[in-house]
DNA sequence: AAAAAGTCGTGATGTTATTCACAAATTAAT
DNA sequence: ATTAATTTGTGAATAACATCACGACTTTTT
């Protein structure tokens, strides 16, 4: 909403930039450089320094940026004061890891449902969160923006519909399939076998001692 | 080694080029478009078909794609003639799920060996993936060069100076420690937190109905 | 046989992201 | 006080990537 000059890859490093200020902080340290963090977080301290710039100054020069305040205002803009609610879809071997995982500690974000076609699953609960058959979507869905996607492939497309019909318009798809959603909603892909291949290709193809 | 003049963005998409191209093959399709190819890995057509031509022309003007000629093409680009193997550090939650899932579907990739520091998990196996304790890198990483980590982020660093030390140089990192490597050994990152937060930011400050 | 439709490969252009490099400001040292 | 050492914030340069748009060629239709 408010600014949206923010570059997209800005963006998705300000949750990392959160986290070592997080760190830093229970540490105890009160001031910190873009070139300590630069080696901290591995990106180039003039990429951390313009990151910082399109929120202002919040540095100080010949001293660095004061912790406490810099984290103040990155938890703000991150919105880590409320919970984020987060479905999950598909607690197969994928899906009962991550709800196994607090992501609390760190990000005010939640996994509050979870939903299976698996008669066994549905009713149990997995660290406290209930499994709910994914028939009861539309029940159960209302007010969550958010769903994590770890069903087969197969099935990716027919869910990914339902969410969308429910009001979800963030999903972060784990399953290979590329899914199709109107233009307001967003998804991003972790494809595990795919990074795993560019890996690979990556080792056997590029230049071994120099990036 | 052979001609790195692939751009990084081309190699990221390449794998997923090669699972949507065995698709087509396997339904028997013979040809197919830079067009067609677009809407079903969503990535614009002429980025495609800029993609293909770093190596060669490899399409037919007017046709299209030979489906097969161009797998083919791919499966020795991605090396998927020969199997790779990938050891796991951390048979945790998420590391169990990986041992689980087979990667060797599409891409000749397996996880054959893993490793723990629990002693109860030390000798058991998950899906005939045997897991020896942590003590043992050294003498069973023999030959094998990527990994894939999932251990605590406390231990992240230490167990990253031990592959590195045996001959490792990629790691699929999960932890949300930014290890530090050498400048011959490459690390995908794979934050989930992360990219359920900036997901979440995207929602929050982005325009909702034009990307 | 000719016309219409389809599609690639790529030069040119546009867009986004990274990095250099330095003046200005601050802090620390002498 | 003065000088030296730090460190930011940013204009400008560079690099990486994506997209447009069209000529050239192929296939399909009439
Ligand atoms: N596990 C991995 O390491 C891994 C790696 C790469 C990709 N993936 C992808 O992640 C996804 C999940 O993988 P997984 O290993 O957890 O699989 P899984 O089979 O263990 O889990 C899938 C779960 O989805 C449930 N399910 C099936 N149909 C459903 C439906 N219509 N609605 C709701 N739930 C349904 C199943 O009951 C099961 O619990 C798959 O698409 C897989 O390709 C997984
Ligand atoms: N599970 C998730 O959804 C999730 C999400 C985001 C990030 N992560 C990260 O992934 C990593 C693994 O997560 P998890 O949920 O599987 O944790 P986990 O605790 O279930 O698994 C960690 C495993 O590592 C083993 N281990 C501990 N010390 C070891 C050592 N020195 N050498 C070898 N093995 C050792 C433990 O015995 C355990 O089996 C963590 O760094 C976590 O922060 C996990």
């Amino acid at each position: 909403m408010e600014q949206n000059k923010i570059p997209q890859a800005t963006a998705k490093r300000l949750p990392l930039y959160y986290r070592f200020l997080n760190n830093l902080n229970q540490q105890g340290k009160k001031r910190v450089s873009s070139k300590e963090l630069s080696e901290a977080v591995k990106v180039d301290s003039a990429t951390i320094r313009r990151d910082f710039s399109y929120f202002g100054a919040l540095g100080k020069k010949g001293y660095g940026y004061n912790v406490e305040y810099l984290l103040g205002f990155f938890r703000s803009t991150l919105d880590q004061h409320e919970v984020t609610e987060v479905a999950l879809i598909g607690a197969g071997n994928l899906g009962t890891a991550f709800l196994k995982y607090s992501f609390l500690k760190n990000n005010n974000i939640r996994i509050t449902k979870a939903f299976d076609a698996d008669p066994s699953k549905v009713g149990t609960d997995i660290d406290g969160v209930p499994i709910y058959h994914v028939d009861e979507l539309v029940e159960q869905l209302d007010g969550i923006s958010v769903a994590i996607l770890t069903v087969p492939s197969s099935e990716a497309e027919a869910i990914t519909e339902k969410l969308v019909n429910e009001g979800v318009n963030g999903i972060l798809n784990f399953t290979p399939a590329r899914i199709t959603v109107p233009q307001h909603v967003r998804v991003h892909h972790i494809d595990l076998a795919v990074e795993l291949q560019s890996l690979v290709y990556f080792l056997k193809h590029y230049p071994l001692d120099k990036e």
